[in-house]
DNA sequence: CTGTTAGCGCTTTCAC
DNA sequence: GTGAAAGCGCTAACAG
């Protein structure tokens, strides 16, 4: 079956290609009744469909948007992203995702095709090895919204965690709770990951704040494969913590693995707190005390921010960082 | 910054625009060394990127696939999804990834919107309540690839769990620990989703197979909300079972919740067996045994048929049903 | 109120 | 080896 166009239509309907373009973008301001029901009659008959390829190459617009997230193996983009979508489906906008997995190579490709097909605007989680390409896109003016990741010197509008508050929450509560030894472990921090390094520091910074001394060998920042190795010389130090702060959900798992693994009982023999909400928590035994973020906040304010870049080209508005406050969820491991 | 063209770019090298195209398109074949260079250089300073949407245009073809799914909050559905996307990107197609959240009403969007967006195939997790699309999809051969879920008597290539197969093995395991009454509780049923029809089925089958009764007050097919009560149904029986086979995820956490609050242990007070793996499926306690469907295979199979009826349009292939075999992992929960 | 016209940026014969 | 020209399906002035 051929693909049927405008042109069939408006020769089926007895009219111009333009009054059929007119009808199908509700301009019907002076349009003739009958010509309307021709043309809808038209349409109905002969099961036309628009192609939004040629419109998209005519408006120069295609309402689609990239997503690029450094790694989608966390719970937090899933989540993230879920929420993206919907708002983006709510404006009509079509999301493709791309998972960078954390390598700025394909990151690269992936705004680089994302560019090629034209999509209005990109929300992207940076993996921070891309200064240039960033910048081109700034300088460009292309629609851009940075998530999760600061890149510094790159003046892009940031939707991101309060991770060093996050990391506060959690120090006052096992405080609250008795613990004065509290370890941290995420996941590596050799590529200086915003979230990782502001997460530690607020733990530093917290237990300064109550004058309790931070210890080096509390503090791993690691591959996820050297959790467990890193959490068995921190237990066996001749003083192990008493509590262990899992810097995302990843770390978070892999401690309980730990857990599991040396038969320790939560909290008993340690307390946790993880940060991400994950989505057994609460079925866990114990149930998981964690800091949630507010994903649903944070992907709507990314999305919003985008389209609105995005269909008020023009207007200037001040590049920001968009901080959100996390969210200690009291549960039973601490 | 103006978009630069392939016409400024000719215009810089002193070619035509149809060299320029020849060069990006590889066709060397007869291109001499200097205008090579040439072009090559003028692209680089230039800053020249390619529109794919003008390509598209003229090409008939996108280079993005669709995929419509079911309910994303599904495990099985993101794993698939995950490797369909992996496929697709080796093969130089985008995904764009639409949830139909088991609505048919936006199933139905999302075909058109991605049909008017020349979407080159499609990969639907069926609803089932849009029999007349998918046959006009069929008509107009579409490449189209169902997953997951069988849509009877619409000729569309599936892939599919051995579901039958994935309720036997259960059944076996249970009944080789020395379990002989034993319930099935999955989601509701009122839609006939193929997977859990064929899972009762089979559950069904398998007991009758080992000459153990099928006891109705044991199977049960009901919102996510209602598995609690159903569940404190079945242990308040005189005979209450004592095993538990959990018919997808989403099940299979009621099941755990429910156990939690109810302080059952596990597999003391009743064994379980989830179908579908779940992140947390080894780090539990205790750790879950599953059966876990192949998604690897599975989502590697429906992208490279996709590909194939995309790449191949004429070749008649017959319509197939392509089914995958679950496979049982023992932890600790049975 | 509706039709004419001129592209959007690229590919693709077919000449030269 | 390279260029001219037509056209993919649609939109947007501008006439009439």
């Amino acid at each position: 079956m051929r693909k049927v166009t405008m042109a069939d239509v408006a020769k089926h309907a007895n009219v111009s290609k333009s009054t059929v373009s007119q009808y199908l973008n509700s301009r019907f301001d002076y349009m003739g009744k009958a010509t309307k029901k021709r043309i809808e009659q038209s349409i109905l008959e002969l099961g036309y469909q628009p192609n939004a390829v040629a419109r998209s190459l005519k408006q120069k617009k295609t309402f689609t948007i990239g997503v690029i997230v450094a790694n989608i193996l966390h719970s937090f983009s899933t989540q993230v992203i879920r929420t993206i979508e919907d708002i983006c489906h709510e404006n009509n906008y079509h999301v493709i995702v791309c998972n960078a997995d954390d390598s700025p190579k394909k990151e690269k490709k992936y705004i680089e095709m994302l560019m090629a097909k034209q999509v209005d605007g990109l929300i992207v989680f940076p993996t921070g090895g891309n200064i240039e390409l960033y910048e081109s896109l700034v300088k460009n003016r292309y629609p851009l919204v940075f998530m999760d990741r600061i890149v510094p010197d790159v003046p892009v509008d940031t939707v991101i965690l309060n991770n060093e508050k996050a990391s506060e929450l959690a120090i006052n509560h096992f405080v609250k709770k008795g613990y004065e030894r509290i370890g941290i472990i995420t996941t590596s921090l050799i590529q200086k990951i915003t979230p990782r390094i502001e997460r530690i520091e607020g733990y530093k910074k917290a237990l300064n704040k109550r004058s309790i001394a931070v210890q080096d060998e509390y503090v791993r920042g690691i591959e996820i494969k050297e959790i467990t190795a890193s959490l068995e010389a921190m237990f066996s130090l001749p003083k192990p913590p008493q509590a262990i702060l899992a810097g995302n959900d990843l770390s978070l798992m892999e401690v309980l693995r730990y857990a599991r693994d040396h038969k320790k009982q939560i909290p008993q023999d340690f307390a946790l707190i993880g940060i991400d909400e994950v989505s057994f928590a609460s079925i866990y035994s114990p149930a998981l005390t964690i800091i949630k973020q507010p994903t649903l906040a944070m992907g709507e304010k990314a999305a919003t921010l985008l389209i609105e870049k995005i269909e008020k080209a023009d207007t200037e508005k001040e590049i920001q960082v968009y901080r959100f406050e996390p969210e200690l969820v009291v549960r039973e491991s601490c």
